[in-house]
Formats: C-alpha cells, structure tokens, sequence
DNA sequence: ACAGGCTCCTGCAGGC
DNA sequence: TGCCTGCAGGAGCCTG
C-alpha cells in the first residue's frame, strides 16, 4: 500500500514526466467514488490548466495547476530549465490520494488501459497521466485556490519534524504507539508498514502506551522513522499489494522489512521468530526479543 | 474530547 | 479442480 516513500516516488516520477504539459482532455469513470469532487466540475477545472508542479504532503499527492495564458506548450516546456521558471502562480490544485491499492501512471495513449482506471488525462505532449484503483479507496479532488486555501495535511511532516515537536505528540496520550503512529492527524504519511519497521528499529513494542515512552525512546522512535523513510525513498519504496511507480516500476525497500509481512520468520538481528498481533484494527508485526 | 470499532471495496489465499 | 468464504487495510464516520 502507498505511503510516505510511495507516494514521494511517484510525486517525483510524475512530476519529472508531466511538468510543464498542459491538460487538453480530462476523462473520468463512471463510479460515484473514488470522487470527492464530482467528475464533471474535476473534468471542468483541469481541462485547460498546466501542470506546474506535482508535489508530496503526507499521502497526498498534490498538482499545482496554473492558467498560463497566451503560452504555447513548447514555450512552456523551454521554461522547464530556466530558474526560476516563468510560470504563473498556480491558480488550482488536484489532490490525489491513493489509498490501498491507487497508481498514477504516465502512460502513451495506446498503452491498454487497465482494469478499474477511473481517469485519464490526456495531455499536449500526446501523454497521458492515468488513475488506476481496484480498491476504491483512493480519493480525487479538485480545488480552485480562489475560492478555498491550499491542501495542507492536518498532522506533522515526520521527515522534517524535530525533536521536541515529535516528543509532544504523543504527551499525556493513552493509545499504543502504533495506534498513533497511524493516525494522520498527529504525524501524515506513515502507514502500516513503516510505522511496523520504524518500532523493530527503535527496539518498542507496538502496543506500549504513547504517552508512556520515555524522552530517549521517543527520540529514538523519530531517527528510525526518519531513517526508514529516506532508506525506503531511495530504494523506490516497498513493493506488496502491486505498488508500482509512476513508469509502473517496482520498488525494492520490501526486500530490506524486518518485520513487516515477515511472521514466523527469524528476526535480522537476534533470530527470535517474528510476531503478529491484531492492533488498532491491523495487522501489526514485530521482534519480541529486540522490542520492549 | 478522545479512543476504538465499523465500513467501504476488490483481489487473493486457503480450505473443503 | 473449482468454488466459496474470509481477510487485508486508509481514513471517515459513529459510538461509547
């Protein structure tokens, strides 16, 4: 399933491709989801619009859309190595979330379309920029910066978060570490698999009170986080559940887990066969030896 | 206010 | 071999 690592590749795969191209044809599937804007006001806003920019914030990946009148594309395109390129401000956004099981690929339009695509953007340059989710969990939203503020995400950046900040988090709270590692309102973008590798690395166990962690243990928690995250960004991020990225590539940091889907096996460090427990709801794996 | 549980949706694994 | 059941999960919503 797509989180931080997933979502920052393909954010910068889609933007290296599509960056500079406008939308000429925006078509949506049929479905009353996976939509949060209707399909026709989507269809509408970005018909017409460039892509400035495609961007990460949590899991969110986000399209800056501008209205670059007067500009052929190729004119555009040439801005692309100029710094600062002669854009305009972007005047919209399209939030993509991906849920369990979304893509975002750039694909030729004679590419076949795969099952369960919802939209597909034609683009000037003759690409196009598709959604694809079996799932349905993903999320499509158009905003118009007129009429409403910016996407932010509600929880923390845990790739910049500093010390303090990350420790009072999780003060006075009840719920295990896990729990409130998952939830998007504290930090945004980790999801089950990291929140899983970041506890083996940090040596806690997942159902420990938040609250309870000590200061070291917290600031613990937070370099592994952060390791784990930039490790897994390199290496394209984790491959379970079909992730691919936005050329429809593999990640390879599903290879380096120590805990995650790896139940009964021996853990990487000590040997002590993996665990696996039902907490908040998922499936939640961990070192019993190496975690306290 | 906050924590935990339920729900959506489809593909896939496992069992008979 | 083939069918069918059950399970997985992000996040919004509901309940206690």
């Amino acid at each position: 399933m797509p989180e931080l690592p997933e979502v920052e590749t393909i954010a910068r795969g889609v933007h290296e491709r599509v960056r500079g191209d406008r939308i000429v044809h925006a078509w949506f599937g049929g479905h009353r989801e996976p939509f949060k804007t209707a399909p026709a006001k989507q269809a509408k806003g970005l018909e017409g619009r460039v892509l400035l920019a495609i961007h990460r914030t949590g899991k969110h990946i986000v399209c800056e859309l501008g209205s670059v009148a007067g500009k052929s594309i190729q004119e555009l395109r040439q801005g692309r190595k100029k710094t600062p390129p002669e854009f305009a401000p972007p005047d919209a956004q399209w939030i993509v979330h991906l849920g369990m099981t979304g893509r975002l690929l750039v694909t030729t339009p004679d590419a076949p379309v795969a099952a369960h695509t919802h939209a597909r953007l034609t683009l000037a340059s003759g690409r196009e920029l598709r959604f694809v989710d079996p799932r349905r969990f993903g999320r499509l939203e158009f905003r118009a910066l007129e009429r409403v503020t910016g996407f932010t995400a509600s929880g923390a950046e845990p790739l910049t978060i500093q010390a303090g900040e990350f420790a009072a988090l999780f003060r006075g709270r009840s719920l295990s570490i896990k729990a409130a590692l998952l939830n998007q309102n504290l930090l945004t973008g980790v999801g089950n698999i990291y929140a899983d590798e970041s506890l083996f690395h940090a040596g806690i166990r997942p159902r420990r009170s938040a609250g309870r962690l000590t200061r070291a243990e917290l600031e613990r928690l937070r370099l592994s986080l952060n390791q784990v995250l930039e490790h897994a960004i390199r290496l394209g991020g984790s491959s379970v559940s079909d992730y691919v990225d936005a050329a429809g590539v593999r990640g390879f940091f599903q290879l380096e887990h120590c805990v995650y889907l790896r139940t009964g096996e021996p853990c990487r460090s000590c040997q002590t066969p993996i665990q696996r427990i039902l907490l908040a709801g998922r499936g939640t794996h961990f070192c019993p030896k190496c975690q306290r």
